[in-house]
RNA sequence: GCCGAUGUAGCUCAGCUGGCCAGAGCUACUGAUUUGUAAUCAGUGGGUCGGGGGUUCGAAUCCCUCCAUCGGCUCCA
């Protein structure tokens, strides 16, 4: 006998080398039905494969991330089964479960493959699936492994195995179908009910741009149909969100082909929110003792080689223009300009720390597949500010620009975001990093402990480290799910040396400063662009571009209308009068189609009494008030610190 | 940059097995209406069918090429 102890820490006893599927059925039927796989001792494996001692078990269902994966992988291995089907000879790169479904990289060998083939895929994916085929899972040597793709004539798998030590490698066959893979998957295809081939993209081997493109291809699947329609619906839903669908509706920003790729033009509108996002910055920098500096856009070559961007980040920037014999560069950073402007006056211990903060244009020539709306632009603002310390004043500077991070996110309300602390990999110094190994350990040394002890959770990735220094980014998510770096902070001491930055310290020596790169709002338009979707466009009143709409009930009260816009326009409030002899039903339903925070309706009783009637998007009408209560009320709402 | 798809009025889309002067709704403008909390009625305007080449008696519809956008890959704030 074996004890099986569950998840609740009930310990139970079982005959030895019984399966989690026969544990399951002894509980109930019904569960047993619902088992994709089984946790044992932690690792995922088989409900089928027999426990031999005494272990820790979950049964995992569709409910559990593990299920879900178990189900999406062995949905993989269906689709190569379809896919060999249709395109005999298809040789298969990896398949692996992804967050939402799966996908496999095939190689079709020049044949062509277009969304129009899924629906005859998902056909014959759906038939072989209710043949209830089992995954069966087989140990197998190296040499036969390789003897089997060697006859197949895969060369992927025949790489993958090379990769693999005997004793590691198993073959997982359903059906017609038979895969290297490590498994774990489903006890038959049975349990994949719906499936939903999603879209096809080019995808490099191995993830090496050097290597063969394969095709990829999405797909995800449920145990059951409703489900998969509520996921449709979802992602229907998401992309309402969408900040371009939005940029566009609410007329926020532009994209022209005259002005170019990533180069947004920022309408009214959207010019409103960048002014209110850029106050809240320059009011809370302000308090932090921070200092407003402003460099051009264009520098020469000099300043980028000495900088030592230009060897890392020479791609990334636009190619330079001769001016008199001169190469100048437009601007992808701000912070040489920013060293030029600490070094221009001696510095003592007492200037620091000096914190030169900017919000200037910079340019950044980024492949042109990865531009995304305003998430990922060649002309972009930066949240820029550089902060020259001490050794000794590193610490609690580090801190309190990450508890500026903090402070902004509870403003927006920011909760769903993972801090990632990217250090360096030291088999790269020299290369990908500035050779300065003690510097290197020091830094991070340093950030680890502020992140510990300021008790902010974060994952730390090795080899992600910008050139000159370790750095903490903030990753979010965009509504189609797409990962994006929002903040960062950086640590800087390569530079300084570089520039030969130095400050008289206490025993009047030249010392160098630590830099300290900030920028939590990121820049302005991937901040916008994440606002937007974030709020759905239903901005908080502040950040509304037009906060106040006047919606008079017929002409004769338009005079009233635009007594009440001055007065509000003093106020410096957003506002305009909808001047259309419309009836008042289409002028609020249009007013609430702009997602304006307040509408004002105002007709005899309200110009009789001096009051509006006010109307709240989303949430209706909410009375009367005068005019200067309308005032005391929306001044409060838009206060943010 | 790479793979694939898409590109018709300001917006959303129809037309695209080649052939009546290229359509609809919303928007805009004009007129009528003077309206009380999510669409009043009527009229008018508006399109190099992404750009450029080609095939054809004839192309928005077929082919080539360039540009842009979208979904990924690679990169990245």
């Amino acid at each position: 006998m074996i004890e099986i102890t569950f998840p609740d820490g009930a310990v139970r006893q079982y005959e030895k080398g019984i399966t989690a599927q026969e544990i399951a059925q002894s509980i109930s039927e019904g569960l047993a039905k619902k088992i994709l796989a089984a946790k044992v001792n932690g690792s995922v494996i088989e409900s089928s494969r027999p426990i031999e001692n005494d272990a820790t078990l979950k049964l995992l269902t569709w409910e559990d991330p593990e299920g879900k994966a178990t189900l999406w992988h062995s949905s993989a291995h269906l689709m190569a089964e379809a896919l060999e089907a249709f395109y005999p000879g298809i040789k298969f790169g990896y398949g692996p479960p992804v967050e939402n479904g799966f996908y496999y990289d095939v190689d079709l060998g020049g044949r062509l493959l277009t969304s129009e083939d899924f629906k005859k895929i998902e056909t014959k994916m759906a038939e072989l699936a209710a043949k209830n085929n089992p995954y069966i899972r087989r140990e197998i040597l190296k040499e036969e492994a390789l003897n089997y793709f060697t006859e197949k004539g895969d060369g992927y798998k025949i790489e993958t195995i090379h990769e693999l030590k005997d004793g590691e490698i198993t073959f997982y066959e359903q059906g017609n179908f038979t895969d290297l893979c490590r498994g774990p998957h489903l006890p038959h295809t049975g349990f994949i009910k719906a499936i939903k081939l999603m879209n096809i993209a080019g995808a490099y081997w191995k993830g090496d741009e050097n290597n063969k493109q394969l095709t990829r291809i999405y797909g995800i699947t449920f145990p059951r149909q409703k489900e998969l329609d509520e996921y449709l619906q979802l992602l229907e839903e998401a992309k309402k969100r969408d900040h371009r669908k939005i940029g566009k509706d609410l007329e926020l920003f532009i994209f022209d082909d005259d002005v170019g790729q990533g180069m947004p033009l920022w309408l009214p509108n959207g010019g409103a929110m960048i002014e209110e996002l850029e106050s809240l910055a320059k009011r809370t920098e302000e308090r932090a003792g921070y200092h407003r500096v402003k460099s051009p856009h264009i520098a020469k070559e000099s300043m980028y080689l000495k900088s030592g961007h230009l060897p890392f980040y020479a791609e990334s920037m636009f190619p330079p223009m001769d001016v008199d014999g001169t190469k100048y560069y437009l601007k992808a950073m701000n912070c040489p300009h920013h060293h030029k402007i600490f070094s221009a006056v001696p510095r003592s211990y007492k200037d620091l720390p000096l914190r030169l903060a900017e919000y200037g244009t910079c340019y950044r020539y980024e492949q042109s597949g990865e531009l995304f709306g305003l998430m990922r632009v060649r002309a972009l603002n930066m949240n820029d500010a550089h902060i020259y310390c001490s050794e000794d004043q590193f610490e609690a500077e580090f801190r309190a620009v990450n508890e500026m991070y903090l402070k902004y996110f509870k403003i927006f309300g920011i909760e769903k975001y993972v801090m990632r602390f990217s250090t360096h990999d030291p088999e790269k110094l020299g290369k990908k990093y500035l050779d300065l190994p003690e510097l290197w350990k020091k830094t991070e040394d340093m950030v680890r402990n502020v992140l510990i002890n300021s008790d902010i959770p974060y994952v730390e990735v090795p080899d992600e480290a910008a050139f000159y220094g370790p750095k903490i980014d903030v990753q979010i998510w965009s509504v189609i799910g797409r990962e994006f770096t929002l903040a960062t902070n950086q640590v800087d001491f390569g530079q300084p040396l570089r520039f030969e930055l130095t400050f008289q310290n206490k025993n009047n020596e030249p010392e160098t400063p630590i830099v300290i790169h900030r920028a939590p709002l990121g820049t302005h338009e991937r901040f916008i662009g994440f606002l937007i979707e974030h709020y759905a466009g239903n901005f908080p009143l502040w950040l509304a571009p037009r906060q106040v709409i006047i919606l008079p009930i017929s002409d004769r009260h338009l005079d009233y209308a635009e007594k009440i816009l001055s007065m509000l326009r003093q106020e410096r409030v957003r506002v305009e009068v909808d001047h259309r002899s419309e009836k008042i039903g289409k002028k609020i339903r249009d007013a609430e189609i702009k997602k304006i925070p307040y509408m004002l309706v105002v007709g005899d009783k309200e110009a009789q009494e001096e009051m509006v009637s006010v109307r709240k998007h989303g949430s209706g009408d909410q009375g009367q008030v005068s005019i200067r209560e309308f005032i005391t009320n929306i001044n409060k709402e838009a206060t943010v610190n």
